[in-house]
RNA sequence: GUGAGUGUAGCUCAGAUGGCAGAGCACUGGGUUGUGGCCCCAGUGGUCGUGGGUUCAAGUCCCAUCACUCACCCCA
């Protein structure tokens, strides 16, 4: 019986991993320029942590996280995102006794019990940033101006930016009640699946994607009429930093979020070319989150990058060019393969990648097997050379071979590769 | 959780009507007895997803099951 990857897990194969780091490190360096610093946080939870955080009513606490209980009988959750760590460990710590602003950042896998398709595994990656203790539409738009930076150094640029406000609390509910009210003029008419929200959450009804529910909601009342003074003053701001710093953006009333702690700015990066999954980035303010936690009262704004479709927007363009070995050793019978295995190890201690192979083939196997790793030269040794002293050293872009004396080979090698 | 599609070599896929399991790429070797890529020749590699059933005979037909893919749902 044959071992697999349960389902929703996949491997992250060596020729896919340079595309990974590539992107991590871009990242990295991007949030860097920002003042931006990592936290790193752990893979479980208390299940308690999210079920409070995202709120007990959304699919990913209902039906989505993974959890169990540990040997002690407590009850935890592989984590299915980010921020509910982040602040859990910001208040553990008290880093709000230090600087009033934190920027941070963290990436890693997430768990989330759904059925796989594209752009959707059980385990995915995510590329987590908050800003804590700001409340302005500054720290938003640039937030969103970083994170399309970000995409843009990628390579990415056809992309969507939808922005959307849903409000404090206090819009919300009159907000609720007038949609609900719209609504009952066509239950009859909408999917079951929205009569179904009307009554458990309305605001959902914005993003179903039956056509006759997409044509109701066209002339339903939205969240952005429904904005109190200071909101509507944050989202007007917004706007205009967004337009100041250059961005294209669309205003999306119908823009929700699965995530109950979101309040007022919210936003999504969206992408034509990934099909149903098609949001590569989300996020939004949560100011109240952190007085939920029982931490002290503290603004905040974050999103998540979902790696994995990142990615594969990123397979599907050119690869910077390999990189290969600075040395492949081609030995030929058993004194030379032993010189060169020590040749290697010296080299290495060195700091110059060299590789030969084990495997006693002839010098055309050999040959092509420096070839496909790339290699930049090759040293040539065989009986022959041993008796004179002597390697071969062949130049694989230019073909040029030259004789080098071996007991200076190491160094000779090293002089070469360091340049 | 629901629906549809697909499972044959490491990869991409052919195998109407049941009758000896194939191709291209990759890999190994040779052409060049010690020189890579291109070309030519040859070779290695398969419990045909799994388990039952029908049949003289099943990759092919039937049933079940598992996995993958896409979509719904939901979200990054």
């Amino acid at each position: 019986m044959q071992y697999k990857a349960v389902r929703g897990f996949k491997d992250i194969l060596p020729d896919q991993v340079g595309t990974w780091t590539r992107f991590e490190q871009e990242a990295k360096r991007i949030f860097g320029l920002f003042g931006y610093r990592e936290i790193r946080i752990p893979i479980l939870e208390s299940m308690e942590l999210f079920a409070r955080g995202i709120g007990e009513d959304t699919d990913i606490v209902s039906k989505e996280m993974y959890t169990f209980r540990d040997r002690r009988g407590n009850h935890l959750a592989m984590r299915p995102e980010a921020t509910a760590s982040i602040l859990r460990a910001f208040i553990e710590h008290k880093l709000y006794k230090g600087s009033p602003v934190h920027k941070l950042y963290t990436m890693g896998p997430m768990f989330r019990y759904e059925r796989p398709q594209k752009g959707r595994r059980r385990q995915f990656h995510q590329i987590d940033v908050e800003i804590i203790g700001d409340p302005g539409p500054r720290s938003d738009s640039e937030l969103i101006y970083m994170i399309m930076q970000l995409f843009s150094s990628l390579g990415l640029d056809d992309l969507e930016l939808h922005i959307n406000s849903l409000g404090c609390p206090t819009d919300r509910g009159p907000f609720r009640s007038k949609l609900k009210d719209y609504l009952k003029d066509y239950t009859s008419q909408l999917c079951p699946d929205c009569q179904e929200r009307m009554e458990t959450n309305p605001l959902r009804v914005f993003d179903c994607k039956v056509d006759r529910c997409i044509e109701i909601m066209k002339d339903a009342p939205t969240m952005l009429d429904f904005l109190c003074e200071d909101c509507a003053q944050h989202f007007k701001q917004l706007e205009d930093y967004l337009t100041q710093l250059g961005m294209d953006y669309v205003v999306n009333s119908h823009l929700m979020r699965g995530l109950d702690y979101y309040t007022r700015t919210t936003f999504e990066v969206q992408t034509p070319e990934l099909g149903a999954q098609n949001a590569i980035a989300g996020g939004g303010r949560y100011d109240n989150l952190m007085a939920d936690f029982d931490g002290p009262a503290t603004p905040a704004i974050g999103f998540a990058i979902g790696q994995e479709r990142v990615i594969e927007l990123l397979e599907g363009r050119e690869e910077a060019g390999e990189q290969g070995p600075d040395l492949f050793v081609a030995a030929l019978g058993t004194d030379a393969e032993d010189r060169a295995f020590v040749w290697l190890q010296e080299m290495r201690k060195k700091g110059i990648w060299c590789e030969m192979d084990y495997r006693s083939s002839g010098l055309k196997a050999q040959m092509r097997h420096a070839d496909r790793l790339h290699a930049k030269r090759v040293l040539i040794v065989g009986d022959d050379e041993l008796a004179k002293g002597s390697g071969i050293l062949r130049d694989m872009s230019t073909k040029e071979q030259r004789e080098v004396p071996l007991d200076t080979v190491v160094d000779e090698i090293a002089r070469l590769s360091h340049r």
